[in-house]
DNA sequence: GCTCCGTCATGAAACGTTTCACAGAGGTTG
DNA sequence: CAACCTCTGTGAAACGTTTCATGACGGAGC
């Protein structure tokens, strides 16, 4: 199958390939005459760019490389959707990975994306892995770490702030006057359910509450909706204290499950207790009670991170490493409307 | 920067290229010692096969294209996780496109794909767009359609039987004894609710019902959670024929808003309203009443897909174009238990 | 009329692989 | 001992671009 080249181009416009070529890449090296004729030719042929050859020649391909612990996490789905915009604005294209938060399929895939030769990776680090940065620097990748605080300053990263926005949270339910909470998790041993706790216990200091009367912890196995019910019956269950007046839940899933629970038990929400969540996924806001969480700028967070990327990619002399870190923001709604 | 060849390795293990080429692509044509020897060099080196060289000389590269017209949406990133964990096994790499239902963006993107030379694109095609497959099939691409039915014999195509899910989720309430229905969904022109609400008219009339008796559409602007709490409203507002024993929505969004409303006006889901959903999104199982929904094989159908344009990249000759079709699959819960 | 300069176009060399025709060494057969 | 394999390894020719040194042409300045 002999696919239409730069060459036949040439010849069937009359002209040299190092003309087409400068056709292509440098429209203005032509003369307005030769180059509608080369376009015409083009256009007759059908003929369409080999990238290989291009990348081989020029050292630098179209592409980069994303590696996610789960496209079908909606967080990571978002996250795509802004790298993808942003690199398909600059005529890039993304190569998707799903780590699946193993060490050896992001190595794996590491691996790949050096075959490929992308301009740059980023990536959700697996666990808590060491990536290789040096060695993709070495050959040429940039790398931009994704949801992961800037703890190593040679290197963009891009995360949300969730000690923030656990602090924001719990604000929120003081002003109304709470003085009783409960922190609903997976855990702690999930980087975002322990920090989203360090930001409540810093807002009930702050207020001058002590911790240990004014909060306590309920930790479940898992960040689902089945694992929020647990939650909720177990602070049923747990009579001699009576119910919080408010609850926070490290992310909507929980706090979905929990809501339910407690409805069927005869709890009014936000009248007996009110109920904040994490991260506002669509369906917080299409709960039987509309839940109050804290949203994460996350297709923000793809698309900023695509551009460091691609500005590292393009200018690695003057390029300044930045760690960026985004706020998270609070939409109240019905469940802490009391 | 000179990145280190397959020269370099050729060198370093005292042997001529072709002879590291072997080793890497037909391992068995080399000796075990030399091919040892060989190995090592590369892990000293540190060498990284370049692949933009390697799909220039061999003609094919190890990527292929998957256009969408959205990944946020749960259906679709569904569907990219089977593509791309069939895709990684075979040694693939998957290039992600959001086409946004435009057809323009489409075009775009599959010119691009081309340039890049993958083996094969897997297409949401937008709108009703034609799509090139000609074009595409000319230079070495094979298609396969996703998420629409076979109207092509020479294609393979994978999609999920609409018609048969609402049908499966009407007959499970007349099963109950219903015959006061409603068909909640968004426009009739997205081909997804229609054909759904074909399936619930063909179960109907299969009951021996008058539709015209039986049934009400309730059409609203969107597919989410607000324009099912509009649907909920305009029935109870409705007041002459009173509420319909059973809701059929085309969408898990629609059920959800549409639930939500009809608890707030005190109407008891599923006592006094059977309610079902389409999609078994996640959410569907931890709403306020856990909603029955059809569930359809999203992941399956795209590893499926993926499976077949790999045959065909792989055997063209021998390739028999499928049409394939899934069938879904009722999930019941608590919406329709009484 | 001469030089000098800018504008356009040319042709060949590279990029890093794979592939292929071929060669040397050793073994087997008749 | 000649003829003929098989098993390994070689070296050079592709693959389709980009890039770069070079050249042809025509006009401007002196």
């Amino acid at each position: 199958m002999a696919t239409t080249g730069i060459k036949d181009v040439a010849r069937h416009a009359g002209v040299s390939v190092g003309t087409v070529s400068n056709v292509l890449n440098r429209p203005d090296r032509v003369s307005e005459a030769t180059r509608s004729r080369v376009l015409r030719a083009i256009d007759e042929l059908g003929f369409v760019r080999n990238d290989s050859a291009r990348s081989l020649r020029s050292g630098r391909t179209n592409a980069l490389g994303l590696i996610v612990l789960d496209v079908a996490n909606p967080f990571f789905t978002d996250v795509a959707r802004g790298v993808e915009d942003v690199s398909s604005r600059r005529g890039t294209v993304v190569i998707l990975c799903n780590s699946d938060d193993s060490v050896v399929k992001q190595e794996t895939y590491l691996q790949v994306l050096q075959e490929q030769r992308v301009r740059g990776v980023l990536v959700t680090p697996a666990h808590d892995s060491a990536l290789p940065v040096d060695a993709l620097r070495t050959r040429g990748m940039a790398v931009v770490l994704l949801d992961r605080s800037g703890d190593r300053p040679d290197l963009c990263s891009v995360a949300v702030d969730d000690e923030a926005g656990g602090q924001l949270a719990t604000e929120h339910l003081l002003a109304a006057g709470h003085d009783d909470f409960a922190f609903v998790s997976g855990p702690l041993t999930i980087r975002q359910c322990e920090e989203r706790r360090r930001g409540m216990r810093r807002a009930l200091r702050g207020a001058g509450l002590r911790l240990s009367g004014a909060v306590r912890d309920v930790q479940v196995s898992g960040m689902n909706a089945r694992s929020g019910a647990e939650a909720a019956r177990r602070l049923l269950a747990d009579g001699k204290k009576g119910l919080p007046s408010a609850v926070l839940c490290a992310n909507d899933l929980l706090a979905m499950g929990f809501m339910r629970e407690m409805l069927r038990a005869g709890v009014r929400i936000p009248q007996d207790v009110a109920l904040v969540g994490y991260d506002d996924i669509e369906f917080a806001a299409a709960a039987a009670i509309p839940i109050t969480s804290v949203r994460q700028p996350t297709y923000q967070l793809g698309q900023t991170a695509a551009e460091l990327l691609l500005d590292e990619c393009e200018n690695p002399e003057g390029h300044a490493h930045q760690q960026v870190t985004f706020q998270p923001e609070l939409v109240v709604r019905e469940s802490t409307a009391g």
